[in-house]
DNA sequence: GATAATAAATGTAAATTATACATTAATTTT
DNA sequence: AAAATTAATGTATAATTTACATTTATTATC
């Protein structure tokens, strides 16, 4: 267990002796796709107040445990997931944010593919996938949270590769236009869609096809992050829009 | 003085009871303009470890204090100023970030007009403005802090107005140029620069010139908050690059 | 008071990128 | 064999970005 290093600062003790310490939480904002919707993974919270009610899943970080590694904890013990892309939000340092005790909050937002996360584990904590655009009122300040990560996702998903962590390993250019025009709530010309994300040389074309959605079959890609690497090095962005 | 809430948590003591507190901290990087280059307010840390050495300003938050008034706090103690353009950058949150007590930091930047601040508050805190090229050494991670400071205002400068807020209320174009510069580290060509700047519409030019730099003297002109925030609605953003 | 010196201010042509838009191709079902 | 369905593709026009050199206003100097 953690243990206070007390005589390194023995010197300057009056400096600390006010009790200043709070509660440090994280919370998840844990976003997927499917069938051309942007989704949210929700709990229902289990301490009062507002136990019952509809809410991010969190935890408190411990005193032994770096930030981040709270949050990737939260989230594997929630989805069984390791190594998605999980990416700090913001604080939530209100004083009044939590009716109970002092707490802040760094909201942490993930994106996950629907095909890989373990379905048990998420019925055991009794949590539901909401479509972003059909939630329920969140406790605290969570829809707040929401709020600011699907405006941070939209943001960053014009130059960052995104939307290839919403989709399986394996995706079809429709499906990749799917999840941009969720992300961007915008329509997207497919023409030009496709000639702006050739254009960064970043699919590898399998010879596969997917034919769940048409008679034709659409082929199947796959990220290159090699590649991607690369042309930032080059001092690019992957743009989509 | 701030006063936890038992009662309402009563029934679930135990969620709670193992003592998960620590310390909550801001950091400020504190960023100016003046002669081509971008400077950052160094402060002599005053507490051991490190007693002595070199360290951006920062302060525990307090429990009645949200995270980011104590950044304007600090902002306002150490420079007089209030309202000035502050975000957060991100969290600090590593166990053995402070070698002392567990104490994870909220990265906050600002960007001050060297023209505005308190040069005596300054003075008393016996601060000093660096280089951002030259820096010295800095306690804990606060070198790292910099450098994502640095990253971060590269990033968000190509969308959104900043550099106004490093430079006098009243400027000219070959300033706002040199701020820019200063920022992405690249020269920039004059004629793009001027067309690129006016044709979002959001500098008033005034009847004044300023003569500190040449001959003939240079117009000064204003950035017009009201026009930008059209700008915006209009669903523009202030590109610079 | 003419000349030199200095930084400010301006325009244009070529290249690149973004946009708007409609048809053909592959496959399965009937 | 025909119909149905989604995938895949190209081109012309407009808009934006880039590269680049000269003139202008003013002060200092001779």
């Amino acid at each position: 267990m953690y243990k206070e290093k007390e005589d390194l600062h023995a010197v300057q003790k009056d400096y600390y002796k006010d009790n200043r310490k709070m509660y440090v939480a994280i919370d998840c904002i844990i976003f997927g796709f499917d069938s051309g919707n942007l989704k949210l993974l929700l709990f229902q919270r289990k301490v009062a107040p507002l136990s019952g009610e509809w809410s991010l899943i969190g935890s408190f970080v411990n005193l032994d445990e770096d930030v981040s590694a709270a949050a990737e904890r939260v989230l594997e013990e929630t989805t069984g997931l390791k190594n998605v892309f999980m990416e700090e939000l913001k604080v939530y340092g209100a004083v009044n944010r939590d009716p109970g005790y002092r707490c802040i909050s760094v909201g942490q937002y993930a994106l996950i593919r629907l095909n890989e996360y373990d379905k048990e584990l998420v019925k055991e904590h009794g949590a539901a996938w909401y479509d972003v655009n059909e939630l329920p009122p969140l406790v605290l300040d969570h829809g707040q949270m929401v709020k600011d990560a699907l405006a941070k996702l939209k943001q960053k998903a014009r130059f960052q590769p995104l939307g290839f962590e919403l989709l399986p390993e394996k995706f079809t250019i429709p499906q990749l236009q799917s999840v941009y025009e969720a992300i961007f709530q915008k329509e997207l010309d497919t023409r030009n869609f496709r000639k702006k994300v050739f254009s960064h040389n970043v699919l590898v074309k399998l010879d596969e096809k997917d034919k769940t959605s048409s008679k034709r079959g659409a082929f199947l890609y796959k990220f290159d992050r090699k590649r991607y690497k690369r042309l930032i090095e080059q001092g690019n962005d992957f743009e989509v829009l």
